[in-house]
DNA sequence: CAGTGTGAAGTTGTTCACAGCA
DNA sequence: TGCTGTGAACAACTTCACACTG
């Protein structure tokens, strides 16, 4: 019976839970950090020091980028930092449009980590004749209507809204109208679209209600 | 043996799951565009599709708000939109203060959908002479120095930290050590505060890591 | 029926306990 | 001894099954 060289086990893709992944980036940026300050190892424990989580769960999380620590001395940074840039594919860059250029929208275009994080935006748009045409970090913010054309023109799967609230379905609709393949919703609506369609909501409530709650009861 | 009225049966405090305080927002945010549609009624089971989740979840998420729904015709909007808005506290007025007059620090003071939650920034600080002395959306920007004096005119519990990432720790310091309770981190950075302190983090590369990883093996 | 409401079962995620290693 | 790594126990959350109600 030969079972011994349990190579790779675990590549494949094991699944990783949600909660690992939402995890992850925070792990890094940490790291990033810490190797800033010339640091070249460190312990699953000092990690979950530093999140406040168990020490145990720190091993897992990491242990579905493939990395592999070293008893006694911990994980290098190094590596760790590679591998999670790899895993989350942050390396690997990914086109973007932007719908909605208001204060958040802004915001967005004018921040670079996005960037830093494999997200590239190759257009924006706007339907209010005030920001129709003006350059906000480089870029022209177009019309609504020139979005179908571009998106032939330009590759992109992937839409971010941030649009007023009400406004949210009907660019959703339209977003999946002209293929993209995933969605980044800044608005606090929910939004409808078919089964495949990726969507993912960034919703400033749910942290805010997580605050006021802890806040009262404390 | 008397134990009729089953009064308030969980007021008190059935300590309510995370992941619902999260969802509750959402579903507000809902109703309320639902309630401008002049619709009266909503089931848990047409809600629940509108979140792509199951109606008992739906279900259970609301009764810890105390509303109660009426078979065949489903909860009464205007009551629980009232029932969730008492519940977050949205109503109750909740002074902050933002450190990191950026881009997004900008968005989020112009932004009036947090004070359409309850949190009123009352003042803002930077330690760039070009925003210093600045107005946005009608506050003054401070210089950070200046937080000690106003922390003590001011009565505010919770800190809004918008600066760049290497700043968060050490804002963060200041923050605790001029009393604030509460801290909402926007930074990616892990912060590191006492025990008691109340921290949230919303890390937009946690989102971004859930739209990576389900639209490259989509 | 078409809905709410709730205890039980099932699933997922976290923590514990301990084996292995330098 | 201090750390990684992992299977087992535990806790939290979600879904199921079903009683109940107009």
């Amino acid at each position: 019976m030969s079972e011994p060289q349990v190579e790779a086990p675990n590549f494949i893709n094991p699944s990783v839970p949600e909660p690992t992944l939402r995890r992850l980036p925070g792990y890094l940026c940490y790291f990033q950090s810490l190797q800033q300050n010339h640091l070249k190892y460190i312990s699953s424990s000092v990690i979950a020091h530093a999140f406040k989580i168990d020490p145990t769960l720190v091993t897992k999380d990491l242990s579905y980028t493939g990395v592999k620590g070293r008893t006694k001395v911990g994980y290098s940074l190094e590596t760790l930092i590679e591998a999670i840039v790899q895993f989350l594919k942050f390396n690997q860059q990914e086109n973007a449009f932007l719908f909605g250029v208001g204060n958040l929208g802004k915001a967005l275009l004018q921040y670079d980590g996005l960037r830093q994080h494999g997200i590239k935006i190759v257009a924006c748009f706007d339907i209010h004749p005030k920001v129709i045409n003006t350059t906000v970090a480089g870029l022209k913010v177009y019309p609504l209507q020139e979005f179908r054309d571009l998106s032939r023109k330009i590759p992109a799967r992937l839409g971010v809204i941030t649009t007023p609230d009400n406004k949210a379905q009907e660019t959703a609709d339209l977003l999946v109208a002209w293929g993209m393949k995933a969605i980044w919703n800044f608005t606090p609506q929910s939004i409808k679209v078919p089964e495949k369609i990726v969507v993912v909501n960034t919703n400033i409530y749910a942290d805010l209600a997580v605050i006021l709650h802890r806040l009262k009861q404390s």
